[in-house]
DNA sequence: CCTTAATCGAGACGGTACGTCGTGTCTTTAT
DNA sequence: ATAAAGACACGACGTACCGTCTCGATTAAGG
């Protein structure tokens, strides 16, 4: 035979883009240890030696195909598109999930972290300062559950309809969604806390 | 031997009740169709002829177990009240689930209706109304996320903290999450969208 | 629905030649009660109440679609005609059998009779007479296991290749087996132990 | 726990044991994949990795617990001792057999080869021309249906009569359908074809 | 530079569950 | 009463994976 045998994080890759690659075609229920190291030409052992369950290999194989969820704060110039900024990126993310494998890890692994929208409060709460800075705010002193609420929203809502995510026709059903969490929920509630005390309630576009 | 063989509506009842047993006792990653029709003393058939898979059969074990989501529209005399009562309704409910068996099932069988929380938006509507036949609220004429915003908010912390809701300890916790729910966000944003013309913005402690 | 209800002997010839059928295409290693009652769209019971195992149905199949084995003595004015006759009788009704047919009903219900080849000794016994009577032998007392000797390896050779007597090519085969049983075995013994008076040993080419 | 994981012959040699046990418990029709994969504490895959039925299976197992068929010449100083000495090793090697045994192995598998009874006609091959050697017979030039003839006619009161011949009365009834093979059939013949030119055609005893 | 310990690639092992098929019995409905 | 139809309790089938273990081959490191 040719090559000269895999190791360390040569090896590490290749493990975690033959799991990504399984999940992708078969979904993660039919994700197997024995599925993976068959494609990526390895033994389990090898498998098993760096991570204790499927959960564990498939997490990993996120991180290592999606990279870590960029945390910037956008800077649009008004509330609104910095809000609508920062969901549409997560929505984004969201997106390049298969729908089974947010339930699945779940399920099986609920006390881990699947990236998939931890970071984001500290951006909205920067936003919002940023929107009390520009004057379209009083103050930015909202209850965590309120400042939370946005990505709460579009996290149940990935949860609840993963499965037409996937397509194509969705952009639009997403745009959407996200108008409808901003206009109808929570900007209005923002302003009916915080708002700027000269133009305090009108809510109407 | 024992009696006249089962059928019907007997046999399905045992076997829904197997079901719901091994679950507590295993929790709902190691419910096997082997292992309920053990207990249930029949055979694999009898269940495969009446449901596809362990999700469905799991669903028909938690319909027949908790029976259905009773959806009356409480009287307590005031908006935060009736919601407060439906909200707890539907809180207990989850609690009675273990928690690995909501991601199973959200994971294995997404588009089923698993019953927790589904019937609720009509309830919330006719609360509302009652709220504005009372003079609580100016209107209930409200987009329908709003409407829905209150159960999505509870399932959602469901579905994140499902692990914890069962412990005896959790009631407290609960009790904290529906205040929040309703005196953070949603009560705000009802008044600041359909509050009474003579106490309009108002909300500041 | 159309038809009267089948009942008695016209249930009955249904229910035999669905299993004869049965045999013939998948072989009756492949032969279920389930499947014959549906090829012969009936209920299994019908057919229990009538043979206690498929062995049992077999044998009722086969006798109802070969019928009796005649065993009338051939009359060609030679012991080695009339012997030949006989055997290519016998030989036509085992090519009539699949392989498989013959092993499994002696595997299962040994005791029973599956009418290959019991009725002939009898036959053979008279045709001996009448080559006596012709002269061609000086006495028919010959012992037992030798009268049956030709029967005995004919059916011999049908067990140890009935997989390939259905060929069509195995015609000659047979033919040539037939031959070797007669003149290499068996009239050279009956010559010895009871041969004319005046022609006596010359059994040497 | 216990010891080390059994592997290679050892393993196969427990499965063997364990299949054989499950033959002379339940009789061949009773034996299961299942039933010896248990016995032997081992899974059904370990043994279809080696078998691909249950009639390999058992095949193999008879191998095993029975050896090879000795094929030794014997030498008792008599063609007919000879002949009796070989035909009594055949016929105990076929009493160890359960009757259920050939049937089904027949019938699922009738191109294998049992062992039963295929080394043998070399043997009295051999056996004849020490015949000649010792001056019993004048040539051993016979036709090879012949030579065959007291095995095949051994085998078939076998398969005939296989579940009789496991009781312990059936050993004075065998020995009698050996003398009789030999007695009545096979030296009659080989004496009319090959009998010394001294003493031509003294059968009787 | 060469041994030595570790890891890799591969696959067998003991085991659980799968979903299907067939058995022989039992029930129900409709002749 | 029995035919037709099919459900029921059960056992076995052959397959897929699990997580562990074993075995040579390779390879990186230390003496």
């Amino acid at each position: 035979m040719a090559g000269t045998r895999r190791r360390g994080e040569e090896l590490e890759a290749t493990i975690l883009d033959a799991a990504w690659a399984e999940i992708m075609e078969n979904g993660y229920p039919r994700l197997t240890m024995e599925g993976v190291a068959a494609r990526a030409r390895t033994g389990k052992q090898v498998i098993y030696r760096r991570w204790p369950d499927r959960a564990h290999l498939a997490i990993a194989a996120i991180r290592h195909t999606l990279g870590p969820l960029v945390s910037e704060v956008p800077q649009t110039g008004s509330l609104r598109g910095d809000l609508l900024s920062v969901l549409r990126r997560m929505a984004d993310r969201g997106r390049q999930y298969r729908p089974d494998l947010f339930y699945g890890l779940l399920a099986e692994a609920p006390d881990s972290d699947t990236g998939f929208g931890t970071v984001l409060p500290g951006v909205i709460r920067a936003i919002l300062q940023n929107a009390v800075a520009r004057g379209e705010l009083a103050h930015a002193d909202l209850p965590p559950r309120v400042v939370s609420l946005p990505a709460d929203l579009l996290r149940y809502e990935g949860l609840r309809n993963a499965h037409r995510w996937g397509q194509d026709a969705a952009e639009a059903e997403i745009e959407q969604l996200l108008a409808d969490i901003l206009d109808d929920v929570f900007l209005p509630l923002v302003l009916a806390l915080a708002g700027p005390p000269d133009a305090p309630m009108d809510v109407s576009p």
